[in-house]
DNA sequence: GCGCCAAAATTAACAGCGTTAAGATTGCAG
DNA sequence: CTGCAATCTTAACGCTGTTAATTTTGGCGC
């Protein structure tokens, strides 16, 4: 028997992914704060220790929820970015990002922890995507520079660039930026207005 | 009597204050995680139910903390802007907004939480210089805009500068962005660059 | 000065949490 | 078919937020 998901049974089968599976349900629908470890094991179906038999401890769920987080981040910014090049490559990795934060917030909010971030890294296991996604974001400057900054110190438009896209999925996930008081009604349509004003090339 | 923690003395006499004194030192100390009801009452000298005679809630408490934190966050800005005209008061509030997230890490991330941010402008206490710090920011750019953007949609450098000013913060703050890596080995000469660079005044 | 009352603080209890230890159940290798 | 290691369960620990019932107190009217 190798089917996921066998309840009622004593062996579940694949007990670890849908643990994950679970948490990042939870996660989705009501936030971190409804996110705690007996209730993942209980919507599973299984006993409130059975998942350490799996992970070390509720942190360590975190960590393998974080890293199906960030493959699920890098199709976001993939979906995208491909078929474009330079400055509309970027745009859409920008947009990706913004558009993955403000649809998935509490799984955002988790992956950009710094605990958690920490154990990401030491881990190993962020995806390519992930480290991809700043290469091209450097490359991309270095290819086509945001000439409107001028010549000096050009190396500070890479982690300008990275803040100020970090800064846009923050503040729209928080609400405290809202389409409305800047004329849009559409919060798509402010997203790529923003990222299009601040990479240079308005429509 | 109106002495301030008076204790041993049943009637506190600003248990309140006091209250919110030690939540603070334990956020700063140790982080969002160690701050837990009972153990502000433990360290403040009262019992484990006392603080409810003051808070409706443990969430109540953290509301009054960042309406603290918010006045504090005020005086920071302030202290770098003041006397300064134009784009170096833009650069100063930016600065000082910048300083006391890194500065005051757990304080910065519990009062950027959208929950509590909520209840914050529901009370209708944040100081005055919060949303003057908005507005200073507004009509700043209005008067200095920043040229290299171009003149077309002109009214998203508000929240393009804002989201570039939370984003340094908060990338700072998650360990993501280190001077190091950029060819600074001090943090303030790092931010501080950074600022002007997107400011648009280079040295 | 005295008694009383509302305010402020206490103790005790509840359910839920993360975590651990000890025991039960199972699939699989020999 | 037997035994073992992996998997899961039940039970318990101390901690948490929160509530209810109770005690203590400062200050006001007399």
């Amino acid at each position: 028997m190798s089917e996921h998901n066998q309840k009622g049974k004593y062996h579940h089968g694949d007990l670890r992914r849908a643990l994950i599976s679970t948490a990042i349900a939870i996660l989705e629908s009501e936030g971190v704060t409804a996110l705690t470890l007996r209730r993942v094991a209980r919507e599973t179906g299984v006993s409130q220790a059975a998942p350490y038999t799996h992970f070390r401890d509720k942190s360590d769920l975190l960590t393998a929820v974080c890293i199906n987080g960030t493959e699920w981040f890098g199709e976001y910014m993939k979906r995208e970015a491909n078929g474009k090049t330079g400055a509309d490559y970027l745009a859409g990795l920008a947009i990706g990002h913004i558009h993955f934060a403000t649809e998935h917030p509490a799984l955002f909010r988790l992956m950009s922890t710094r605990d958690v971030a920490e154990s990401l890294d030491e881990s190993g296991r962020i995806p390519e995507i992930f480290h991809e996604g700043y290469r091209i974001l450097a490359e991309g400057l270095a290819a086509a520079p945001l000439e409107h900054f001028g010549s000096a110190n050009r190396q500070l438009d890479i982690p300008l660039a990275w803040a100020q896209i970090y800064g846009i999925s923050n503040l729209l996930i928080e609400a405290r930026l809202s389409p409305q008081t800047y004329g849009f009604d559409d919060e798509t349509n402010f997203i790529s207005a923003l990222v299009h004003r601040f990479l240079g090339n308005d429509a």
